[in-house]
DNA sequence: CCGACAACCTGACGGC
DNA sequence: TGCCGTCAGGTTGTCG
């Protein structure tokens, strides 16, 4: 399920697959997603071009030659697939196009995002307006963190999922980040140190990059290849409490932080 | 400022 | 088999 990296997998499979094709014609459920889904701005995407294919955060902006954009966040458990065969339970939107099978938008929980926005309404848009730098950019980095740190009590596991600190880094990579830099979850992100900070902005991209390269944790099957993430079989502490840590042995932890499932090894992480 | 919790939903899983 | 409680990768908002 998505998390930054399996965003931007599904943002390359747009890229390739989607810009470029016209919308012959567009279905919408009409139930509610994480905000009302218009029925009539669903149809308008008739006739529509794709022409770009951008991600923000885990946020996937479609570009259309209209200069409107559709804003598509996959929550908890949606997806964005090319699937011939007729609708099935759960499908929210499907758009036919003028080539290859169809574009569907599916989610099961429904607190995923799907919206037609006027550039207008994508500037102020509130879901994008606060969000922090991206992970993967240059901008984030050591003195970044430190800074967004200074005087802060709060556990750096809930600063690195502060949206507008980072911009998209989930749950799965936090925790893999911190072990990875070897950081107690639960340290104020105020006292990390500048090699402390160094090393923990160097896993957060090492971790989402390998991520990326291998198409994501768990989802893939953008082409309904079926194929999953490959990432999965690579997480050292997420998922694992009360199996050994993978340097020590020691037995995994779990404990909520920020309300969140929080993995780590009392002994490898100070 | 910060953590806890609720809210939005459905599905998977473990225990009995 | 089935019923029930618990938990889940996200994000926002409220309360204390």
């Amino acid at each position: 399920m998505p998390e930054l990296p399996e965003v931007e997998t599904v943002r390359a499979a747009m890229a390739a697959h989607l810009v470029g094709r016209t919308v012959a014609g567009a279905w919408t459920s009409g139930l509610r997603l994480r905000e009302p889904l218009s029925r009539a701005r669903v149809r308008s995407l008739a006739g529509e071009r794709f022409t770009g294919a951008r991600r923000r955060a885990k946020f996937l902006l479609l570009e259309l030659s209209s200069g409107r954009t559709l804003l598509v966040h996959l929550g908890m458990t949606g997806n964005l697939v090319f699937r011939d065969g007729g609708r099935i339970l759960h499908d929210h939107v499907v758009l036919t196009l003028d080539e290859g099978p169809p574009l569907v938008y599916a989610d099961a929980r429904r607190f995923g995002l799907f919206q037609v926005l006027t550039p207008r309404q994508l500037e102020r848009s509130p879901w994008l307006r606060h969000l922090g730098v991206e992970p993967l950019s240059d901008d984030f980095d050591a003195g970044y963190l430190r800074g967004a740190a200074r005087g802060r009590s709060r556990p750096i596991k809930s600063l690195l999922l502060d949206g507008r600190v980072v911009a998209g880094l989930g749950n799965i990579y936090a925790c893999e980040a911190l072990f990875g830099a070897r950081i107690r979850p639960t340290t104020p992100a105020g006292r990390i140190g500048p090699r402390r900070a160094e090393r923990l902005v160097e896993e957060i991209k090492a971790v989402l990059q390998r991520a990326v390269a291998k198409g994501g944790t768990t989802i893939s099957d953008y082409l309904g290849s079926g194929a999953g993430g490959r990432f999965q079989q690579e997480l050292a502490v997420y998922g694992r409490a009360g199996e050994g840590c993978v340097v020590c042995d020691r037995p995994l932890r779990n404990r909520a932080i920020a309300g969140r499932s929080t993995f780590y090894c009392t002994r490898c992480q100070t």
